[in-house]
RNA sequence: GGGCGAUUAACUCAGCGGCUAGAGUGCCUCCCCUACACGGAGGAAGUCGUGGGUUCGAAUCCCUCAUCGCCCACCA
């Protein structure tokens, strides 16, 4: 295979991932003997309408990360992908397609023709994000794709809540719900979101019965609730109103006699101190009628306008109703004034109409008895969150957890399994139970199935199981469950992970699963969620629709390659940490994928037939660059695999990052140009062998984060080495355990870089070419250094272009020349012609006066009895010896600067 | 109102008790040399948000305040 001068990914892409399908190699691998066991990730589903936004590719990069380098490890590795049916979102958006397209509403075609009109077009789009994700390189099993509403799921989500129903978790009940007037549907707690906004506080006034004349004035900012208030309270210590507690009051344009009544909840400061209690639309107006049992008055229809209770304004939508009531108030001078007052709106998360809170009949569970177990799940360990600090946000919530509505008035949607009789009496069931049939209890014959569906998130938390097979009794089951990762986004963390541990604990037998291990609860569906950043743009805001934001990660895959976003994200991303992000910042991985491109280009133009297998052991070897890359192969391969065990993506990343570039490639490929001068020499050949070894390990370590450039790259290499297997399963992950981690040679190269850089600092600030040959002598008070530079000569002359290299203890500097001072090296340089020393001077003076700074503060220090005595002997030691050295390296740099 | 996070180079971020505080981008100078100009070499650039405290020692730990962001709660 010939490699072109660049990476181009368009050209690669789509092939490799076809031949990964093909292969097979995303199914987990087969149990054997040199398996690790099963490692399994279940893909948070996204919605089926939606559409890959940044933070998918964050997430799915993080876990194509994971469940790669897993699967490299030697583990039946799992990543489970799927959908989620959505309920609102999805139903919306046929609406609005069937009214664009047919002009008719979801009634005109009836339940039945609908839920197959959504089917339909589920069918059509519901693959679009699947598609996106596979642009992105997720290695998921695809065969195993599962859909929140398909028959296997339908049949969990019955399960699950009979089990519930019989454990008695399950009610019935009016409650006040947040009912989205928009979708018609009641919607939970957890999907609305208030804002703030300016609003108008409006003073009415309610005459009080019997004293003619005399009114008390109520705050609102809803005044069109007032018609179904039920009372007025004040605050029982409140002097002004005293008097009037326990009379009544007639409420204006409807007439109704209300009482006044007091109560602790008033705050006196606010308004008039007199608040009306509207027990069917507000949740503090229902808990005060509740206490005072006044009746509950129910005044607006489910699309959000004023019901028969209205009086004179039934009928009205309630925006109007709201300016036609001011008006009637104001006509009877009942309106006494108007505020500016800023407070905040729930907002529906669906539609972002205005949440009205609403009586009405919903089905709730009763989370109490299932958040035990989900409390108890962090505390003992079983499971952990990266960063920990979400386990408190986890705990909140949990420990203040409220009842579920999980009643939803849709169609899209599994369909609540309760079944009634002509009485109304329910009945929850397994089996569909066919009209007429007898109830199972009172034998009277059912009439009716609810017509309600469930709450999205009644079924998306047994994804961890119900993907798996349960509730029967599955192999896959057994040996996929429990997961051991999760990651996900922190908005989630109430309505999808704490459910889904809950859910666990409740539904899981452990007999039907895999042996525990180490005494680990099984029950427990993931042992680790990881909470990924929240990727902001460039001003920090969320990106949003609706804000059109939004950087498209597929557009960025076709501009950069899915490699490119993939390193870029995860090297921008620190620790689930908040990131900013613009279009160019995935230069930098694409950057880094050329730079790997053309390091293996230049590997591949030097192997030819004969390149040995060479050793992990640095010890092997007997020339220092050698010593020294095989060296640092073998501790970044220790520090990456265990970054990525602890799920430290960034380290990872940062790391083979800076081994490839600043040591593999501006090094040893450079040393090892001049070693092949001469292609048929000892030397040639180890070095052949070395970059072959080196490579090779390096794109595997490389191949989660950047799986198709890896991957490309290994084939390329593997026609040169035999090598036939792709990257993506039927590698190892190079091992590390008997590497040699340290070594004499990291010194030594260390003394030679610092000589070579001096050099090279020496030509760029006086303007000698940087290939100019010169003379140097090299003066080195340290006799370690004296013999490293001895023995190394040649190397760096070839690297530095130094035509002769003189090594001494002590030298003073002939007039015309240059002179270069790193640590306690002193190099000088012959010049043959004047130069301009003045840019070299300059930078001189510069360190002289930082190391004089720092000479002072070591000093401070080391004279400081109580740091001698109380710190850590090992630092002392370091710090004397630094402060030694910059005394030595001033004293270079003063003495040189004094003869320019 | 309660909680969490952030504040370090022009920009985006690392560093989280002991290096003369780092990286990438940008900037300046030089360089097409048998991988890569999407590159190489070198350089400039920071009172580590404010004010206190703890400590021999603080960018790092504690407290105060400020600014920005997020979450929870919800004075009608």
């Amino acid at each position: 295979m010939e490699l072109g001068k660049t990476f181009d990914p368009k050209q690669h892409e789509a092939a490799i991932y076809g031949a990964w399908e093909k292969s097979g190699g995303f199914a987990p691998r087969p149990p054997g003997a040199d398996s690790l066991g099963p490692f399994t990730i279940m893909i948070p589903p996204p919605n089926v309408t939606g559409v890959l936004h940044m933070g998918h590719a964050l997430n799915n990069t993080i876990q194509d990360i994971v469940i790669r380098h897993r699967r490299m490890q030697g583990y039946e590795a799992l990543w489970l992908p799927g959908t989620d049916h959505a309920g609102i979102a999805t139903q919306a958006v046929v609406e609005k397609k069937l009214l664009k397209e047919q002009g008719k509403k979801r009634e005109a075609l009836g339940r039945e023709a609908f839920v197959a009109e959504i089917w339909k077009w589920k069918e059509e789009h519901g693959t679009a994000i699947l598609e996106q994700l596979r642009r992105l390189g997720a290695s998921c099993d695809w065969s195993r794709t599962r859909f929140t509403l398909e028959a296997g799921m339908s049949e969990a989500v019955r399960e699950s809540f009979v089990r519930l129903w019989e454990k008695g978790l399950i009610y019935r009940g009016a409650r006040l719900v947040n009912w989205d007037c928009v979708l018609e549907t009641a919607v939970s707690d957890d999907e609305i979101e208030m804002v703030t906004r300016k609003d108008k506080l409006y003073f009415l006034r309610y005459p009080v019965e019997g004293q003619t004349g005399r009114t008390v004035s109520v705050a609102t900012t809803r005044p069109e609730t007032m018609v179904g208030d039920t009372g007025v309270a004040v605050h029982p210590q409140d002097e002004r109103y005293r008097d009037l507690v326990g009379k009544f009051l007639t409420l204006p344009l409807i007439g109704r006699r209300i009482p006044v009544v007091a109560d602790e909840s008033v705050e006196r400061k606010f308004g008039t101190g007199a608040v009306k209690i509207t027990p069917g639309h507000d949740p503090a107006d229902y808990e005060r009628g509740q206490r005072f049992h006044l009746p509950i008055v129910s005044v607006l229809t489910k699309d959000g306008k004023l019901n028969e209770e209205g009086g004179p304004f039934a009928g009205m939508p309630r925006e109007k109703a709201r300016t036609a009531i001011l008006a009637a108030l104001e006509e009877q001078g009942l309106l006494e004034k108007t505020e500016e007052l800023e407070h905040n709106v729930p907002l529906s998360d669906r539609s972002k109409s205005i949440i009205e809170p609403m009586v009405s009949e919903q089905w709730f569970v009763k989370m109490a008895p299932l958040a035990g177990p989900a409390i108890e799940a962090v505390r003992s360990g079983q499971l952990r969150f990266v960063p920990e600090r979400w386990t408190k946000v986890y705990l909140d919530w949990l420990l203040n957890v409220r009842d579920w509505c999980i009643s939803r008035q849709l169609w899209w949607g599994h369909r609540i399994p309760v079944w009634y009789d002509e009485d109304s009496v329910p009945f929850a069931s397994r089996t569909d139970l066919a009209i007429g049939s007898p109830h199972p209890i009172t034998k009277k014959p059912i009439v009716r199935q609810d017509e309600d569906v469930l709450d999205t998130w009644a079924s998306s938390y047994l994804w961890p199981f119900a993907t798996l097979g349960w509730p029967a009794k599955s192999e896959d089951l057994a040996r996929f469950y429990p997961t051991q990762f999760l990651s996900t986004a922190r908005d989630i963390i109430y309505l999808w992970v704490a459910r889904m541990v809950m859910a666990g604990y409740e539904f899981i037998d452990p007999k039907t699963v895999q042996a525990a291990k180490n005494g680990a609860d099984v029950r427990c569906p993931f042992s680790v969620v990881n909470i990924h950043a929240t990727v902001l743009d460039a001003q920090g805001r969320r990106m949003s629709k609706s804000l059109g934001n939004g950087i498209d990660p597929i557009e960025m895959i076709e501009k950069y390659g899915a490699d490119a976003v993939r390193l870029s994200l995860i090297l921008l991303t620190n620790e689930g940490q908040d990131v900013k992000l613009s279009p160019d910042r995935f230069d930098q991985g694409y950057r880094f994928a050329n730079k790997v491109w053309n390091a293996t280009r230049f590997v591949l133009a030097n192997l030819d037939g004969g390149n040995p297998e060479v050793s992990r052991d640095p010890a092997a070897f007997d020339t220092l660059e050698d010593q020294w890359i095989v060296t640092r192969r073998n501790v970044t391969l220790a520090n990456v695999s265990k970054a990525l065990d602890e799920y430290r993506f960034n380290d990872a990343a940062s790391e083979l990052y800076a081994f490839i570039w600043n040591d593999f490639c501006d090094w040893y490929l450079e040393l090892a140009k001049g070693r092949f001068t001469d292609s048929a020499t000892d030397s040639a050949r180890t070095a052949r062998g070395v970059l072959a070894s080196v490579l090779s390990d390096t794109l595997a370590m490389l191949h989660p984060f950047m799986p198709f450039l890896s991957e490309v790259l290994w084939e390329a290499l593997g026609e040169k080495l035999a090598r036939k297997q792709p990257l993506l399963m039927n590698t190892r992950w190079p091992s590390s355990k008997d590497a040699a981690l340290g070594g004499s040679w990291m010194q030594s190269m260390e003394t030679i870089q610092t000589l070579v850089r001096a050099v090279r600092n020496v030509r760029a600030l006086t303007m000698l070419g940087e290939r100019t040959p010169l003379a140097a002598t090299i003066v080195a008070k340290d006799g370690a250094d004296r013999q490293v530079l001895t023995q190394h000569q040649n190397t760096c002359k070839t690297i530095a272009f130094l035509s002769e290299i003189t090594v001494a203890e002590s030298a003073s500097r002939p007039p015309a020349s240059a002179v270069a001072v790193a640590g306690t090296i002193e190099v000088i340089v012959q010049l043959t012609s004047d130069v301009d020393l003045s840019k070299l001077k300059e930078v001189l003076e510069k360190r002289l006066a930082k190391g004089k700074s720092g000479i002072e503060a070591l000093e401070r220090k080391l004279s400081n009895a109580a740091f001698v005595e109380k710190a850590d002997p090992g630092i002392v030691a370091g710090e004397r010896a630094r402060l030694q050295e910059i005394r030595v390296e001033n004293e270079l740099i003063a003495r040189n600067l004094a003869g320019m």
